[in-house]
DNA sequence: ACTCAGGCTACGA
DNA sequence: TCGTAGCCTGAG
């Protein structure tokens, strides 16, 4: 249920909503952990969120940002006690689930989204988020204290002895290329939503820098494609471990890209607490 | 100094 | 079509 109150938008969480699940999965870049919750800037917005007698608690916020912004972001509507259910007919899955509920896949800008992933790849989650958080302090909108992720046709605009001062590498010459394609038309980010997944898939992998595992990383996080599956090493380590060689991941048909972030949170617990599975 | 990090492209066989 | 070197950079 949500409530609407003078201080901000109070969610029942229901052990479905966990804020440090959420965030702290690899899915988004732009939130940090305070005292007392999260803080971070989606959609040229800054959000400040806080857990509290079985509540998630948007500060602030009202009833019209939360129907224009929040509630599709948290993907609110989904029921996830039945994506767990099903998820749980997997023996390997239900210990992930065990230790993952609360996890929500985000539905975050798509130009944020794959620009971030492009950026992601062979590299690590600190460094990310500093190139990410350079990017925006360089090229994004001041909203008051903080920065929104650049416009497409602002990068499109940027040159390439410009964009050097996010650090980026080899990288950036496919963030140009990405960006100038996109303003340009021809690769259009919002046709794709209305795509097959394969389809989807194939047609953002034609931009220089994206591959497979991107395409899939900005499909599920930042359009909501839930079959999406990414690859990456920790997952290809996990799925080799659990299920062997013959592993298909159509068996969580149709929430993979669900299951692939329980296992992948699940994975990360396990190796930060120096568990064995 | 050297490896590694949540891949991709380009090139060789 | 399959395998892999090289890529920018910074942290450990």
């Amino acid at each position: 249920m949500v409530y609407f109150k003078n201080d901000g938008v109070y969610i029942t969480a229901d052990g479905l909503f966990s804020l440090e699940k959420t965030f702290l999965c690899g899915q988004c870049f732009r939130f940090e952990k305070k005292d007392s919750g999260f803080s971070g800037i989606a959609f040229g917005r800054q959000l400040s969120l806080f857990e509290k007698d079985g509540f998630v608690i948007l500060r602030g916020v009202g009833e019209r940002e939360y129907d224009e912004i929040w509630k599709n972001y948290f993907d609110l509507e989904r029921d996830y006690s039945e994506v767990n259910k099903l998820l749980c007919r997997d023996k390997v899955m239900a210990r992930a689930v065990g230790s993952s509920k609360g996890l929500r896949v985000l539905r975050q800008d798509k130009w944020e989204t794959l620009c971030s992933f492009i950026i992601s790849q062979n590299n690590n989650i600190p460094r990310i988020k500093s190139i990410i958080s350079t990017l925006c302090r360089n090229f994004g909108n001041d909203i008051g204290g903080a920065f929104s992720f650049p416009d497409v046709s602002v990068i499109a605009g940027v040159g390439e002895e410009e964009l050097k001062v996010i650090r980026a590498g080899f990288r950036e010459k496919y963030i140009l290329d990405a960006a100038r394609r996109i303003n340009s038309g021809e690769i259009d980010l919002d046709a794709a939503e209305k795509m097959e997944y394969p389809e989807a898939r194939e047609y953002l992998t034609r931009l220089k820098g994206v591959g497979g595992k991107v395409a899939d990383c900005a499909l599920l996080f930042g359009y909501g494609f839930l079959e999406a599956f990414p690859k990456d090493v920790w997952i290809k380590k996990a799925v080799e471990k659990y299920y062997g060689d013959n592993f298909d991941e159509s068996i969580f048909s149709p929430y993979g890209g669900i299951a692939q972030q329980y296992l992948y949170y699940y994975e990360r617990l396990i190796a930060k607490n120096g568990k064995t599975g």
